[in-house]
DNA sequence: GGTGTTGGTCAACGAATGTTGGCCAACGGC
DNA sequence: GCCGTTGGCCAACATTCGTTGACCAACACC
Protein backbone atom coordinates (compact mmCIF):
# COMPACT_ATOMS: atom_id res chain seq x y z
CA UNK A 1 0.00 0.00 0.00
CA UNK A 2 1.46 3.71 -0.91
CA UNK A 3 2.65 5.36 2.25
CA UNK A 4 0.73 8.45 2.31
CA UNK A 5 2.24 11.79 3.84
CA UNK A 6 2.25 11.35 7.63
CA UNK A 7 -0.67 13.47 9.60
CA UNK A 8 -1.04 15.01 12.39
CA UNK A 9 -3.36 12.65 13.98
CA UNK A 10 -1.56 9.35 13.25
CA UNK A 11 -1.25 8.95 17.08
CA UNK A 12 -4.52 8.96 17.50
CA UNK A 13 -5.34 6.59 14.33
CA UNK A 14 -3.25 3.76 15.70
CA UNK A 15 -4.87 4.49 19.10
CA UNK A 16 -8.23 3.61 17.78
CA UNK A 17 -7.05 0.70 15.91
CA UNK A 18 -5.26 -0.34 18.78
CA UNK A 19 -8.53 -0.35 21.23
CA UNK A 20 -10.37 -1.89 18.59
CA UNK A 21 -7.92 -4.97 18.45
CA UNK A 22 -8.34 -5.71 21.86
CA UNK A 23 -12.49 -4.80 22.10
CA UNK A 24 -13.11 -6.93 19.06
CA UNK A 25 -11.04 -9.61 20.26
CA UNK A 26 -12.07 -9.87 23.68
CA UNK A 27 -15.89 -8.83 23.02
CA UNK A 28 -16.17 -9.81 19.37
CA UNK A 29 -18.01 -7.74 17.19
CA UNK A 30 -21.45 -7.01 18.53
CA UNK A 31 -20.37 -6.34 21.83
CA UNK A 32 -17.06 -4.15 20.67
CA UNK A 33 -19.19 -1.11 21.37
CA UNK A 34 -17.93 2.05 19.22
CA UNK A 35 -18.28 4.01 22.21
CA UNK A 36 -16.34 1.67 24.33
CA UNK A 37 -13.53 1.68 21.79
CA UNK A 38 -13.57 5.11 21.99
CA UNK A 39 -13.14 5.35 25.34
CA UNK A 40 -10.55 3.37 26.17
CA UNK A 41 -8.31 5.21 23.29
CA UNK A 42 -9.56 8.14 25.40
CA UNK A 43 -11.12 10.06 22.42
CA UNK A 44 -14.57 10.86 20.70
CA UNK A 45 -16.93 8.33 19.36
CA UNK A 46 -17.51 10.29 16.69
CA UNK A 47 -13.50 10.39 15.63
CA UNK A 48 -14.06 6.97 15.01
CA UNK A 49 -16.73 7.69 12.60
CA UNK A 50 -14.92 10.14 10.45
CA UNK A 51 -11.58 8.20 10.30
CA UNK A 52 -12.99 4.94 9.72
CA UNK A 53 -16.36 5.58 8.28
CA UNK A 54 -18.49 2.72 9.84
CA UNK A 55 -17.78 0.36 12.29
CA UNK A 56 -17.62 -2.12 9.84
CA UNK A 57 -14.86 -0.55 8.44
CA UNK A 58 -13.00 0.27 11.39
CA UNK A 59 -13.57 -3.62 11.81
CA UNK A 60 -11.92 -3.87 8.15
CA UNK A 61 -8.84 -1.41 9.38
CA UNK A 62 -8.43 -3.27 12.50
CA UNK A 63 -7.84 -6.86 11.18
CA UNK A 64 -5.48 -5.91 8.08
CA UNK A 65 -3.16 -8.42 8.81
CA UNK A 66 -0.49 -9.86 6.58
CA UNK A 67 -0.61 -13.82 7.29
CA UNK A 68 3.19 -14.04 5.12
CA UNK A 69 2.54 -17.67 4.58
CA UNK A 70 6.27 -19.47 4.05
CA UNK A 71 6.73 -20.27 0.36
CA UNK A 72 5.64 -23.24 -0.62
CA UNK A 73 8.59 -23.58 -2.81
CA UNK A 74 10.81 -23.87 0.41
CA UNK A 75 8.76 -26.22 2.26
CA UNK A 76 10.07 -30.35 2.17
CA UNK A 77 8.14 -33.39 2.91
CA UNK A 78 9.64 -34.40 6.54
CA UNK A 79 9.63 -30.50 8.18
CA UNK A 80 6.66 -29.02 6.23
CA UNK A 81 4.67 -29.86 9.18
CA UNK A 82 6.82 -28.52 11.93
CA UNK A 83 7.09 -25.30 9.69
CA UNK A 84 3.46 -24.40 9.38
CA UNK A 85 2.67 -25.80 12.82
CA UNK A 86 5.59 -23.23 14.47
CA UNK A 87 4.70 -20.28 11.95
CA UNK A 88 1.39 -20.57 12.75
CA UNK A 89 1.69 -20.54 16.70
CA UNK A 90 4.31 -17.43 16.32
CA UNK A 91 2.08 -15.62 14.01
CA UNK A 92 -0.89 -16.21 16.81
CA UNK A 93 1.15 -14.67 19.17
CA UNK A 94 2.76 -11.83 17.43
CA UNK A 95 -0.65 -11.14 16.50
CA UNK A 96 -3.12 -12.27 19.31
CA UNK A 97 -5.86 -9.69 19.20
CA UNK A 98 -6.06 -9.14 15.75
CA UNK A 99 -6.35 -12.98 14.79
CA UNK A 100 -8.27 -14.10 18.01
CA UNK A 101 -10.97 -11.15 17.00
CA UNK A 102 -11.17 -12.27 13.53
CA UNK A 103 -11.66 -15.50 14.41
CA UNK A 104 -14.24 -14.92 17.14
CA UNK A 105 -15.95 -12.17 14.58
CA UNK A 106 -15.78 -14.98 11.94
CA UNK A 107 -18.20 -17.33 13.54
CA UNK A 108 -20.69 -14.59 14.22
CA UNK A 109 -20.30 -12.63 11.47
CA UNK A 110 -20.95 -13.70 7.65
CA UNK A 111 -18.74 -11.13 6.51
CA UNK A 112 -15.67 -12.18 8.81
CA UNK A 113 -16.12 -15.89 7.63
CA UNK A 114 -15.60 -15.09 4.39
CA UNK A 115 -12.89 -13.11 5.04
CA UNK A 116 -11.45 -16.19 6.88
CA UNK A 117 -12.43 -18.37 4.52
CA UNK A 118 -10.83 -16.27 1.81
CA UNK A 119 -7.44 -16.64 3.91
CA UNK A 120 -6.78 -20.08 3.73
CA UNK A 121 -7.81 -20.42 0.26
CA UNK A 122 -5.55 -18.32 -1.05
CA UNK A 123 -2.71 -19.24 1.50
CA UNK A 124 -2.98 -22.64 2.92
CA UNK A 125 -4.26 -24.06 -0.68
CA UNK A 126 -1.62 -23.10 -2.50
CA UNK A 127 0.89 -25.09 0.06
CA UNK A 128 -1.49 -28.04 -0.76
CA UNK A 129 -1.26 -27.69 -4.53
CA UNK A 130 2.40 -27.56 -4.01
CA UNK A 131 3.01 -30.80 -1.35
CA UNK A 132 0.22 -33.17 -1.80
CA UNK A 133 0.61 -35.91 -4.13
CA UNK A 134 -2.19 -35.39 -6.20
CA UNK A 135 -3.36 -31.64 -7.04
CA UNK A 136 -6.97 -32.52 -6.77
CA UNK A 137 -7.30 -33.69 -3.45
CA UNK A 138 -5.32 -30.81 -2.70
CA UNK A 139 -8.38 -28.92 -1.31
CA UNK A 140 -9.32 -31.78 1.01
CA UNK A 141 -6.04 -31.80 2.37
CA UNK A 142 -6.10 -27.83 2.87
CA UNK A 143 -9.14 -28.27 4.89
CA UNK A 144 -8.13 -30.99 6.97
CA UNK A 145 -5.11 -29.08 8.11
CA UNK A 146 -7.37 -25.81 8.72
CA UNK A 147 -9.49 -27.88 11.06
CA UNK A 148 -6.43 -29.01 13.03
CA UNK A 149 -4.72 -25.20 12.85
CA UNK A 150 -7.92 -23.67 13.89
CA UNK A 151 -9.41 -26.06 16.20
CA UNK A 152 -5.95 -25.42 18.15
CA UNK A 153 -6.15 -21.64 17.81
CA UNK A 154 -9.97 -21.65 19.16
CA UNK A 155 -9.32 -24.09 22.00
CA UNK A 156 -5.90 -22.50 22.83
CA UNK A 157 -6.85 -18.59 22.06
CA UNK A 158 -10.30 -18.36 21.94
CA UNK A 159 -12.00 -20.89 24.48
CA UNK A 160 -8.82 -20.80 26.50
CA UNK A 161 -9.25 -24.82 27.20
CA UNK A 162 -6.65 -24.94 30.19
CA UNK A 163 -5.69 -28.39 28.58
CA UNK A 164 -4.45 -26.61 25.79
CA UNK A 165 -3.21 -23.13 27.05
CA UNK A 166 -1.07 -25.30 29.37
CA UNK A 167 0.79 -26.82 26.36
CA UNK A 168 4.12 -25.30 25.84
CA UNK A 169 4.95 -24.35 22.06
CA UNK A 170 7.12 -27.44 21.79
CA UNK A 171 4.84 -29.76 22.55
CA UNK A 172 2.33 -28.34 20.57
CA UNK A 173 4.80 -28.42 17.78
CA UNK A 174 5.62 -32.11 18.69
CA UNK A 175 1.68 -33.40 18.71
CA UNK A 176 0.22 -31.36 15.31
CA UNK A 177 3.62 -31.50 13.12
CA UNK A 178 2.96 -35.13 12.51
CA UNK A 179 -0.66 -34.47 11.72
CA UNK A 180 0.11 -32.09 9.55
CA UNK A 181 2.37 -33.80 7.40
CA UNK A 182 -0.02 -36.72 7.33
CA UNK A 183 -2.91 -34.62 5.87
CA UNK A 184 -1.02 -33.09 3.44
CA UNK A 185 1.54 -36.37 2.69
CA UNK A 186 0.00 -39.47 3.05
CA UNK A 187 -1.82 -41.44 0.60
CA UNK A 188 -5.32 -41.08 0.67
CA UNK A 189 -7.28 -43.70 2.99
CA UNK B 1 -35.79 -34.23 35.04
CA UNK B 2 -39.52 -34.68 36.68
CA UNK B 3 -41.91 -34.65 33.39
CA UNK B 4 -44.28 -32.29 34.45
CA UNK B 5 -48.31 -32.81 33.46
CA UNK B 6 -48.50 -31.59 30.11
CA UNK B 7 -49.52 -28.13 29.52
CA UNK B 8 -51.87 -26.60 26.92
CA UNK B 9 -48.85 -24.40 26.15
CA UNK B 10 -46.53 -27.07 25.22
CA UNK B 11 -46.54 -26.64 21.41
CA UNK B 12 -46.00 -23.11 21.87
CA UNK B 13 -43.17 -23.18 24.25
CA UNK B 14 -41.34 -26.14 22.15
CA UNK B 15 -41.76 -23.82 18.96
CA UNK B 16 -40.13 -21.08 20.48
CA UNK B 17 -36.84 -23.43 21.84
CA UNK B 18 -37.27 -24.39 17.70
CA UNK B 19 -36.91 -21.23 16.56
CA UNK B 20 -34.55 -20.34 19.23
CA UNK B 21 -32.01 -22.86 18.46
CA UNK B 22 -32.23 -21.95 14.76
CA UNK B 23 -31.47 -18.15 15.27
CA UNK B 24 -29.13 -18.75 17.94
CA UNK B 25 -27.17 -21.26 14.92
CA UNK B 26 -27.23 -19.03 12.34
CA UNK B 27 -26.99 -15.46 13.84
CA UNK B 28 -25.06 -16.11 17.12
CA UNK B 29 -26.38 -14.63 20.75
CA UNK B 30 -26.54 -11.23 19.89
CA UNK B 31 -28.04 -11.00 16.47
CA UNK B 32 -30.28 -13.83 17.38
CA UNK B 33 -33.61 -10.84 18.60
CA UNK B 34 -36.14 -12.27 20.70
CA UNK B 35 -38.42 -10.55 18.30
CA UNK B 36 -36.71 -12.39 15.49
CA UNK B 37 -37.41 -15.97 17.35
CA UNK B 38 -40.85 -14.63 18.51
CA UNK B 39 -41.64 -13.63 14.92
CA UNK B 40 -40.37 -17.17 13.63
CA UNK B 41 -42.44 -18.73 16.59
CA UNK B 42 -45.27 -16.91 15.23
CA UNK B 43 -45.80 -15.66 18.87
CA UNK B 44 -45.54 -12.17 20.49
CA UNK B 45 -42.21 -11.75 22.34
CA UNK B 46 -43.61 -11.08 25.49
CA UNK B 47 -44.90 -14.87 25.87
CA UNK B 48 -40.80 -15.62 25.31
CA UNK B 49 -40.51 -13.84 28.46
CA UNK B 50 -42.92 -14.70 30.48
CA UNK B 51 -42.11 -18.31 29.55
CA UNK B 52 -38.28 -18.51 29.84
CA UNK B 53 -37.75 -15.28 32.10
CA UNK B 54 -34.63 -13.62 29.72
CA UNK B 55 -32.98 -13.91 26.82
CA UNK B 56 -30.34 -15.73 29.04
CA UNK B 57 -33.10 -18.03 30.36
CA UNK B 58 -34.28 -19.13 26.96
CA UNK B 59 -30.26 -19.55 25.71
CA UNK B 60 -29.72 -22.16 28.62
CA UNK B 61 -33.85 -23.98 27.93
CA UNK B 62 -32.76 -24.23 24.15
CA UNK B 63 -29.05 -25.62 24.47
CA UNK B 64 -30.02 -28.18 26.79
CA UNK B 65 -28.42 -31.24 24.69
CA UNK B 66 -27.46 -34.35 26.18
CA UNK B 67 -24.03 -35.86 24.76
CA UNK B 68 -24.10 -39.06 25.79
CA UNK B 69 -20.27 -39.88 25.15
CA UNK B 70 -20.16 -43.63 24.87
CA UNK B 71 -19.42 -45.44 28.31
CA UNK B 72 -15.57 -45.21 28.58
CA UNK B 73 -15.21 -49.06 29.41
CA UNK B 74 -16.89 -49.83 26.16
CA UNK B 75 -13.74 -48.23 24.27
CA UNK B 76 -10.82 -50.43 22.83
CA UNK B 77 -7.84 -48.63 21.69
CA UNK B 78 -7.73 -49.55 18.11
CA UNK B 79 -11.03 -48.52 17.36
CA UNK B 80 -11.27 -45.30 19.68
CA UNK B 81 -10.58 -42.53 17.05
CA UNK B 82 -13.58 -44.66 14.48
CA UNK B 83 -15.73 -44.77 17.39
CA UNK B 84 -15.28 -41.04 18.90
CA UNK B 85 -15.16 -39.38 15.57
CA UNK B 86 -18.20 -41.22 14.56
CA UNK B 87 -20.26 -40.32 17.47
CA UNK B 88 -19.67 -36.97 17.18
CA UNK B 89 -20.31 -36.42 13.76
CA UNK B 90 -23.56 -38.19 14.21
CA UNK B 91 -24.53 -36.09 17.37
CA UNK B 92 -23.66 -32.41 15.46
CA UNK B 93 -25.77 -34.34 12.37
CA UNK B 94 -28.45 -35.11 15.23
CA UNK B 95 -28.54 -31.64 16.90
CA UNK B 96 -26.98 -29.23 14.24
CA UNK B 97 -28.78 -26.27 15.46
CA UNK B 98 -28.34 -26.74 18.85
CA UNK B 99 -24.55 -27.82 18.98
CA UNK B 100 -23.78 -24.94 16.11
CA UNK B 101 -25.70 -22.45 18.63
CA UNK B 102 -23.66 -23.52 21.69
CA UNK B 103 -20.12 -23.16 19.17
CA UNK B 104 -21.02 -20.21 17.72
CA UNK B 105 -22.46 -18.47 20.97
CA UNK B 106 -19.50 -19.85 23.34
CA UNK B 107 -16.87 -17.86 21.37
CA UNK B 108 -18.48 -15.09 21.95
CA UNK B 109 -20.18 -15.40 25.22
CA UNK B 110 -18.10 -16.07 28.42
CA UNK B 111 -21.03 -17.80 30.42
CA UNK B 112 -20.80 -20.15 26.75
CA UNK B 113 -17.36 -20.62 26.88
CA UNK B 114 -17.41 -22.26 30.49
CA UNK B 115 -20.50 -24.36 29.39
CA UNK B 116 -18.23 -25.99 26.97
CA UNK B 117 -15.41 -26.25 28.53
CA UNK B 118 -17.31 -27.92 30.99
CA UNK B 119 -18.62 -30.45 28.51
CA UNK B 120 -15.24 -31.36 27.55
CA UNK B 121 -13.82 -31.40 30.79
CA UNK B 122 -16.98 -33.49 32.29
CA UNK B 123 -17.31 -35.79 29.17
CA UNK B 124 -13.90 -36.11 27.35
CA UNK B 125 -11.41 -36.46 30.29
CA UNK B 126 -12.74 -40.00 31.60
CA UNK B 127 -12.28 -41.00 28.20
CA UNK B 128 -8.72 -39.74 28.32
CA UNK B 129 -7.91 -41.19 31.73
CA UNK B 130 -9.37 -44.44 31.14
CA UNK B 131 -7.75 -45.09 27.61
CA UNK B 132 -4.26 -43.25 27.95
CA UNK B 133 -1.30 -44.93 28.99
CA UNK B 134 -0.29 -42.20 31.53
CA UNK B 135 -3.28 -40.84 33.34
CA UNK B 136 -0.66 -37.86 34.35
CA UNK B 137 -1.57 -36.78 30.63
CA UNK B 138 -5.09 -37.23 30.33
CA UNK B 139 -5.92 -33.75 30.54
CA UNK B 140 -3.11 -32.84 27.70
CA UNK B 141 -4.37 -36.07 25.66
CA UNK B 142 -8.02 -34.82 26.03
CA UNK B 143 -7.15 -31.18 24.96
CA UNK B 144 -5.30 -32.32 22.15
CA UNK B 145 -8.31 -34.45 20.86
CA UNK B 146 -10.45 -31.40 21.74
CA UNK B 147 -8.94 -29.30 19.55
CA UNK B 148 -9.11 -31.57 16.28
CA UNK B 149 -12.57 -32.24 16.82
CA UNK B 150 -13.95 -28.73 17.98
CA UNK B 151 -11.71 -27.84 14.69
CA UNK B 152 -13.91 -29.89 12.64
CA UNK B 153 -16.62 -29.33 13.64
CA UNK B 154 -15.98 -25.51 13.57
CA UNK B 155 -14.58 -25.24 9.61
CA UNK B 156 -17.39 -27.79 8.64
CA UNK B 157 -20.65 -26.73 10.19
CA UNK B 158 -20.08 -23.01 11.68
CA UNK B 159 -17.60 -21.27 8.58
CA UNK B 160 -18.59 -24.05 6.34
CA UNK B 161 -15.29 -24.25 4.89
CA UNK B 162 -16.33 -25.38 1.54
CA UNK B 163 -13.42 -28.09 1.24
CA UNK B 164 -14.48 -29.73 5.10
CA UNK B 165 -18.08 -29.40 4.29
CA UNK B 166 -17.41 -31.53 1.04
CA UNK B 167 -15.99 -34.31 2.85
CA UNK B 168 -17.94 -37.38 2.99
CA UNK B 169 -19.05 -38.52 6.29
CA UNK B 170 -16.54 -41.72 5.77
CA UNK B 171 -13.61 -39.64 4.71
CA UNK B 172 -13.86 -37.66 7.71
CA UNK B 173 -13.64 -40.49 9.72
CA UNK B 174 -10.73 -42.12 8.12
CA UNK B 175 -8.62 -38.46 8.39
CA UNK B 176 -9.54 -38.15 12.06
CA UNK B 177 -9.63 -41.06 13.44
CA UNK B 178 -6.00 -42.01 13.72
CA UNK B 179 -5.17 -38.47 14.66
CA UNK B 180 -7.27 -39.20 18.01
CA UNK B 181 -5.80 -42.84 18.24
CA UNK B 182 -2.49 -41.20 18.31
CA UNK B 183 -3.64 -38.19 20.58
CA UNK B 184 -4.64 -40.60 22.92
CA UNK B 185 -2.46 -43.50 23.12
CA UNK B 186 0.80 -42.62 21.24
CA UNK B 187 4.00 -42.47 23.15
CA UNK B 188 4.17 -38.82 24.30
CA UNK B 189 6.90 -37.37 21.72
C1' DG C 1 -73.46 -21.18 33.67
C1' DG C 2 -70.61 -18.43 36.34
C1' DT C 3 -65.70 -18.01 37.62
C1' DG C 4 -60.95 -18.49 38.20
C1' DT C 5 -56.96 -19.83 35.51
C1' DT C 6 -54.25 -20.07 31.55
C1' DG C 7 -52.64 -18.61 26.70
C1' DG C 8 -51.90 -14.78 24.16
C1' DT C 9 -51.67 -9.76 22.24
C1' DC C 10 -50.80 -4.76 22.42
C1' DA C 11 -48.51 -0.73 23.54
C1' DA C 12 -45.13 1.24 25.75
C1' DC C 13 -40.79 2.04 28.56
C1' DG C 14 -35.83 2.85 29.37
C1' DA C 15 -31.46 1.94 27.88
C1' DA C 16 -27.97 1.34 24.48
C1' DT C 17 -26.28 1.61 19.84
C1' DG C 18 -24.46 3.47 15.31
C1' DT C 19 -24.36 7.63 13.25
C1' DT C 20 -24.61 12.76 12.12
C1' DG C 21 -23.80 17.72 12.14
C1' DG C 22 -22.45 21.78 14.40
C1' DC C 23 -19.12 24.05 17.01
C1' DC C 24 -14.45 25.29 18.91
C1' DA C 25 -9.29 25.26 19.26
C1' DA C 26 -4.89 24.46 17.44
C1' DC C 27 -1.90 24.20 13.76
C1' DG C 28 0.51 25.72 9.24
C1' DG C 29 1.41 28.23 4.95
C1' DC C 30 1.47 32.90 3.14
C1' DG D 1 -0.60 38.22 11.81
C1' DC D 2 -4.41 36.09 8.94
C1' DC D 3 -7.01 32.46 7.50
C1' DG D 4 -7.97 27.99 5.66
C1' DT D 5 -7.39 23.32 7.21
C1' DT D 6 -7.18 19.81 10.44
C1' DG D 7 -8.12 17.48 15.03
C1' DG D 8 -11.34 17.04 18.44
C1' DC D 9 -15.58 17.41 21.42
C1' DC D 10 -20.54 17.90 22.43
C1' DA D 11 -25.28 17.13 21.83
C1' DA D 12 -28.56 14.99 19.57
C1' DC D 13 -30.91 11.85 16.26
C1' DA D 14 -33.36 7.54 14.85
C1' DT D 15 -33.43 2.81 15.63
C1' DT D 16 -33.40 -1.31 17.98
C1' DC D 17 -33.06 -3.98 21.88
C1' DG D 18 -34.81 -6.56 26.21
C1' DT D 19 -38.34 -6.16 29.21
C1' DT D 20 -42.85 -4.94 31.53
C1' DG D 21 -47.69 -4.51 32.70
C1' DA D 22 -52.35 -3.85 31.28
C1' DC D 23 -55.78 -6.02 28.86
C1' DC D 24 -58.60 -9.60 26.23
C1' DA D 25 -60.14 -14.50 24.88
C1' DA D 26 -60.48 -19.26 25.53
C1' DC D 27 -60.55 -23.01 28.38
C1' DA D 28 -61.55 -25.90 32.79
C1' DC D 29 -63.85 -26.83 36.85
C1' DC D 30 -67.70 -26.78 40.23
Amino acid sequence: MPDRPPRRSDATRTAILVAARERFASDGYERATIRAIAKDARIDPSMVMRYYGSKEGLFDAALDVDLHIPDPRELRQHTVGETLVGHFLTLWEENNDALTAMLRVSVTNPAGAERLQRIFRDQLLPVARHICPDPEQAPARAGLVASQILGMALARYVLKLPAAVALAREEVIAWLAPTVRRYLTAPHP
